[in-house]
DNA sequence: CATATGTTGTTAATAAAATAACAATATTGA
DNA sequence: TCAATATTGTTATTTTATTAACAACATATG
């Protein structure tokens, strides 16, 4: 059996998915650079910093729009700006978060992620002790208000830090309720309508990569 | 200035970067098929699972060494063991962790990882009010002891989760004190010698993904 | 003011990854 | 027992991403 992917059509001249990713990357070297003062970076700097090619470098900044001087480089501010604004990183995207442990927990407690334009507006969980804590302002719910809260809030999208077996329950939820994209953390793959947004972050992959690196060379 | 990325020669034949990526998701979801008793799987069950090609589980699989059988598919148990096996995950890779913060204390905390072939055994932070805590077994020492320790056990991975204008910091005297591999959670690019191996977990490159998708399409 | 140079940014070539095509084959069922 | 078929696994093609080559040009310097 084999599944065609849709190339979509519309997407044409979108950013590469690699591109996409590096920029994060770039924006936080220049918030560095920008502390210490410095106002224009060419592409070579960029590209020593993070060991790679330069041309590389040029051709993911041109997507963002942005401009460099021949013989100066780039305005480190514009940039700064000019990728917030590109990544939607100013935006303060809604998010709910599913599944207070560990992990749900560190990421409501973790200011970073508000300047980078995600900010979570509520925790669900189906545990009595954490069930109306509040952490950094923000509330846990038992999940059965997720409905009322969904049709209060405006909130496109959900995060989900449960146990892996849940993963999927949480999913078909959020799909009933009206969220958007889910941002998956279990290693669980989910099924939800074409539709809908899936990003899985696993940090097992990463381990697989250093792990292999460590005893294969 | 352009950099030439080393091709290494040595690693002919070696699994592509994407493939490994995908391979922890293959586990578990083939863990949790034994837990419904399925005792074989074909390639385009598993494709259907994660909405891929078929032709591209294959050829993942087929890097591990793994043979299915025509007809029937894979063998469940043999495939979890395979991959388990290909990708270290019982070997117990022993790892320090810089900065128990937030987002470190949620990965000394989650068990998770221990079955997938990590082992943090010890924490390093210099805050008064976490030093000397003991998490799940792990303890927390000043930064100080970290050479000490560094002899007494022998530990080849370092994790960083510090604030992130502490990265470089903390990278520079993993180096220094024999660490091979870091995992690096900051958004920071950090320098380090071309013999350690660095691996960058950053969600906000996730984040930008997804914000990218939630508003361009 | 003119020339040398560093830097951008585009176009071309290469490399890598994903997809498609298809051959081989073991199993099922008539 | 034999034919039909589902499935693996390999090879070829296409697509995507990266690297290389080079033209354009603004700036600094003599």
């Amino acid at each position: 059996m084999r599944i065609r992917t849709s190339n979509g059509k519309g997407d044409i001249n979108q950013i590469p998915e690699p591109t996409l990713r590096r920029l994060p990357g770039y924006l936080s070297f220049f918030k560095s650079l920008k502390i210490n003062n410095v106002e224009f970076v060419s592409s070579g700097q960029i590209a020593a910093n993070f060991k790679m090619d330069s041309t590389l470098v040029t051709k993911d900044l041109s997507y963002t729009g942005i401009k460099g001087r021949t013989k100066i480089g780039y305005n480190v501010n514009l940039l700064i700006d000019t990728i917030i604004q590109f990544l939607d990183f100013n935006s303060q995207e809604k998010a709910f978060l599913f599944g207070v442990g560990n992990l749900g927990r560190a990421l409501i407690k973790y200011q970073g992620l508000k300047s980078y334009g995600l900010h979570i507006v509520a925790g669900f969980d189906i545990d009595p002790a954490v069930v109306n804590n509040v952490l950094n302002d923000v509330k846990i719910h038992p999940i059965d208000e997720f409905r009322d809260l969904s049709r209060k809030m405006n909130v496109r999208l959900g995060i989900i830090t449960t146990p892996d077996a849940k993963a999927q329950e949480i999913a078909d939820l959020m799909v009933a309720w009206g969220i958007k994209a889910i941002w998956n953390f279990t290693p669980q793959s989910i099924k939800v309508p074409d539709n809908i947004i899936v990003e899985n972050t696993s940090v097992y992959s990463d381990l697989a990569v250093i792990l292999n690196r460590l005893n294969n060379q």
